[in-house]
DNA sequence: TTAAGTGCAAATTATTTGCAGTAAG
DNA sequence: CTTACTGCAAATAATTTGCACTTAA
């Protein structure tokens, strides 16, 4: 089946050995083509549910493996809380501030015209843009 | 003197009790009449430095009475960690990946030309825009 | 075989809370 | 007086780490 190697080649282009507790963690990240945004707590919960025996710990681990090996990139929104995007490029989000949920905004929408002049001795590493939004009654 | 008075208006027009504590935090903060960006430990250690004795317990507290109050706003870069910052228009911020530093960028020198529609049901609340950045070797 | 990866439990870090005492209006 | 504020110490939440065991190459 093309799925699991999928998450196969996902894991090779990061230069990570494939163990059952990686491709099941890639799986539930990239398994249907469809980007996510997961905090390790949530990523531990929906493999707990579908019968996967991963550790906490190991989910924090892995997730980390994978950021550090450009597979998943880390979105701070909230303080005491981490989100992993399986998006790669440098799009905006979008922040539900009432329920803490988080999701791309399409990067096409937004333009930014101009920013500021980075201060002496500093490269840009990368802009985050994220807009809080709040559920209208 | 003036100084004082300053920061006495500034927590009254918060409706909050100006305490020997918020006094001097408060002193801290806006004394110097420059926009400052603290961690609940970093102006406990600066608040110790100078003999106040304020326990960090109380800066937790009195930095959220003052987010809550509206007198400082809430910057979120760091998993794990919250800034505050006496400036309260939206405005951008620098952040230096290598040493955790957060400083303001000029807001006139930002632009944002297009904005992703909103999803449906939300409002906005507001635009972070975080330009990290890190040190040239 | 052997270095990388995993799991557990204990340790850390940042923050919050309960509650008895203190001070502002 | 009386209600808000403070300090301590204990509680919590998210994350990391040490180390013996397991597994992919």
């Amino acid at each position: 089946m093309k799925a699991k190697n999928l998450c196969l080649d996902w894991l090779d282009r990061g230069g990570l050995r494939p163990t059952r507790q990686r491709l099941a963690l890639a799986w539930l990240l990239i398994g249907d083509g469809r980007d996510r945004h997961v905090s390790a707590e949530s990523l531990f919960a929906a493999s707990a549910s579908r019968g996967q025996k991963v550790s906490l710990a190991t989910v924090y681990n892995t997730l980390h493996a994978f950021c550090d090996a450009g597979l998943v990139q880390e979105v701070v929104v909230e303080g005491g809380k981490s989100y992993f995007d399986t998006r790669m490029d440098n799009h905006p989000h979008f922040f539900w501030e009432d329920t803490g949920e988080l999701m791309d905004a399409p990067a096409e929408q937004l333009e930014i015209k101009k920013l500021p002049r980075l201060p002496h001795g500093a490269s840009l590493s990368r802009v985050d843009v994220v807009i809080r939004v709040k559920r209208t009654l």
